[in-house]
DNA sequence: GTTTACCTTTACGTAAACGTAAAGCAACAT
DNA sequence: ATGTTGCTTTACGTTTACGTAAAGGTAAAC
């Protein structure tokens, strides 16, 4: 009784179009089911497509999450392909530092800005 | 004895290109003097565009990048307007804050990944 | 004095991420 | 049977953020 989503169900509730949605299948971002020629979503399908989502928040291409994406399943029996997933997981993580540590840069400087607006109108 | 700048200086301490620094004065992100046909930067010219591009790193558009850089400095002579900063920068804030949960909810899964890595390697 | 280096403008080209219009199938409602 | 709704494909259009030639100015270097 896995819960199943038709592509405007999904563009419904992230508030995108069908067209991106498709846009993302047809770049290999999504394969959903077909039932004759409409859509069928899984509830995996939907994560995938949330996390696309979150990925472009962050300023990401559709490649870089993609690449992400395929980074939370690793194929543990490839030891080979194993250490690679590992080192890219790493650099995806030093990424991610320096992008928080840009976001903290900013978030201090907008709470200076926030302090000075405060005490102007203060006086 | 202020520190000026040339447009290849620029570009090539933080390795883009002339074209894109030029890019950013057309779009009115950057206000250069000119001596002759060259473009003379200042020091805060420097800062401006490295805060460009920290907003770059992080997905921003052209326009909201110069839109945060202008809240770093409100005008502090009108009130009326500061109300609105003040309303502006804590949007952006609250923007931030969300961008920040997104990293961490990657870095979890990239930790979770990594974990699953680093363990079918070890078996 | 002309190469070389560095800068300039103008302008067309391009990749990514969709928007949008056209034309049509398929099922259900009237 | 026919409109309405919701989906489909195809394909050209658009915005953003530059890339990339073309053609030339200027000044130091040989």
């Amino acid at each position: 009784m896995t819960q199943l989503y038709s592509i405007s169900d999904l563009s419904k509730e992230f508030d995108i179009t069908p067209r991106t949605i498709r846009f993302y299948e047809s770049k290999g971002l999504l394969a959903p089911r077909r039932e004759g020629q409409r859509r069928i979503y899984t509830s995996s399908d939907r994560v995938r497509l949330k996390l696309i989502l979150r990925g472009r928040r962050l300023g990401f291409s559709l490649d870089e999450s993609l690449e992400i994406i395929e980074l939370y399943n690793p194929d543990n029996n490839n030891k080979k392909q194993l250490k690679t997933y590992l080192e890219k997981i790493q650099q995806k993580q030093y990424a991610l530092a320096e992008q928080l540590k840009d976001i903290k840069a900013i978030q201090k400087s907008l709470k200076e800005a926030e302090a000075r607006c405060i005490d102007a109108l203060a006086n």
